[in-house]
DNA sequence: CGGCCTTTTGAATGTCTTCAAAGTGCGTGG
DNA sequence: CCACGCACTTTGAAGACATTCAAAAGGCCG
């Protein structure tokens, strides 16, 4: 049975699952993660986690809630980068002392847990955490491709295109931490952060996700959007989503990956 | 004076003017870079520098050409990511063999000289390359900021601010090597390609560059571009150049940078 | 029940695209 | 050296897509 919720998991579980098909994670790894402190910090809707241009706070991981990364100019249009679901790393980055590119913002109430042990990692190279670290430079791999794929709905894709294409990263991302099911998944964002991420006025979201009902393509109430036809709204948005075969190989190389399998 | 080509320009220059304002470059640094092989690969216009989805090649450094990065929809649709300038590494990343997330095709002729030497040390930490390593890491801090910058263009901005950023970025970018005067520096894009860039139709970008230069704000001839009034453009484009030294400070941090320099 | 935030609707407007064709510049070959 | 061809730029007109403004409807919480 898949997960509805993640509210109440263990952080733990929640990136074993996202992390083990990214890399070889070994007992060790397993260790570590499962030894990430349980207290959990919370933050309301719309607390910054993350203030643009300051010093990366310490790593933490989102246990539960949607947060999003995003710029806002001098007038107030502002423009959502991507979201940070449940698993995703607060701050987790491969390079010392960084400064923020981007403000991060909470969505929804998020909760989090400190993540630094994972941070040594990632700044290390602790031969016993070789499996975790290439997980996580998969992970970060697959989050730079989502970026790019974010460029393209932005530039070159319809409202319509870019709509459907973003319900399908995001269910593809909460499967990957279980908390989508084959066509139903957590969405709650109101239409004024969808407007923001796709590059669109909110009116037209609205009329946008109107036609994707109208299509039979898109169900959304109380907070779930379900895809009716997700493989007919890949067609229509070009969908492809990451193939985790070629994100480990992205970043270990596949002959590698296969010999660390059957290892 | 400032050189206004690089064809000819040794490879190492490029790179000491381009790097030496982020990070604490060492004698042994200078040495290992004015030590790259002097022997330049020719690549012609529209040659695929490296394929998406294919394994990085090894890194290599234009020296001269323009290319970019970019993705094209099966309908052809095109999304162009960014553009790779003079003193630009190809290949240059700190994951172990990973895939390509984009393909990069040369838009001029380019000339590129191996980097093998700069991507070991990008992969492993060298304790007598660290001020280099700093350098590079800034560098990757400066590229991924401008992706974001880009995203912002493309989902929030108008046609006229999003051509007059992306030429200040141009222009900011070619005069860190060296190769833009205050105002006047080499743009070798058809308008073709500035669309893809932008997001925008051919036509519409031919229209918008009309009225930039109506307005007094560029002027474009025989591959060249002037921005008589760079401030009142920085205006209306909401530009604002990166810092070297919040870079530099985003991935050393701040006190770290301030005692190299003085030691 | 009332207030506030969010969604929905309508109408007018504006931005950007598409299609089609003419103009311009430049290199090549006659 | 000129003429031609080709690629790129420019122009016009029509229409599609998306925004803006304004207001009504719906939902949720105190």
């Amino acid at each position: 049975m898949t997960v509805l919720t993640t509210r109440g998991l263990p952080a733990a579980d929640l990136l074993i699952r996202r992390l083990s098909p990214l890399g070889p994670l070994s007992a060790a790894d397993r260790a570590l993660i499962a030894s990430l402190p349980s207290q959990r910090r919370q933050h309301q809707a719309g607390d910054d986690l993350q203030e643009q241009g300051e010093a990366l706070r310490s790593p933490r991981i989102i246990v539960a809630g949607w947060a999003c990364r995003m710029r806002v100019l001098p007038d107030g249009r502002r423009q959502i980068f991507c979201f940070l679901l449940p698993g995703d790393g607060l701050g987790l980055c491969a390079r010392p002392n960084p400064l923020a590119l981007s403000t991060t913002v909470a969505l929804t109430r998020v909760e989090t847990v400190d993540a630094s042990a994972i941070g040594a990692v990632m700044r290390a190279s602790p031969p016993q955490h070789a499996g975790l670290k290439t997980a996580l430079l998969v992970s970060a791999s697959l989050e730079e491709a989502a970026l790019l794929d974010h460029m393209v709905r932005l530039g070159r894709q319809t409202a319509y295109e870019r709509t459907a294409h973003l319900l399908l990263e995001l269910r593809q991302r909460l499967a990957a931490v279980g908390v989508a099911a084959e066509r139903r998944f957590p969405l709650p964002l109101i239409q004024e952060v969808l407007a923001d991420a796709l590059g669109l006025s909110v009116v037209h979201v609205n009329r946008t996700l109107q036609q994707l009902r109208r299509d039979q393509l898109l169900v959304l109430r109380s907070g779930y959007a379900e895809l009716p036809d997700p493989q007919r709204l890949a067609e229509v948005a070009n969908y492809h989503p990451p193939e985790p075969t070629a994100a480990v190989a992205a970043v270990i190389g596949r002959e590698a990956w296969v010999a660390a399998r059957s290892a």
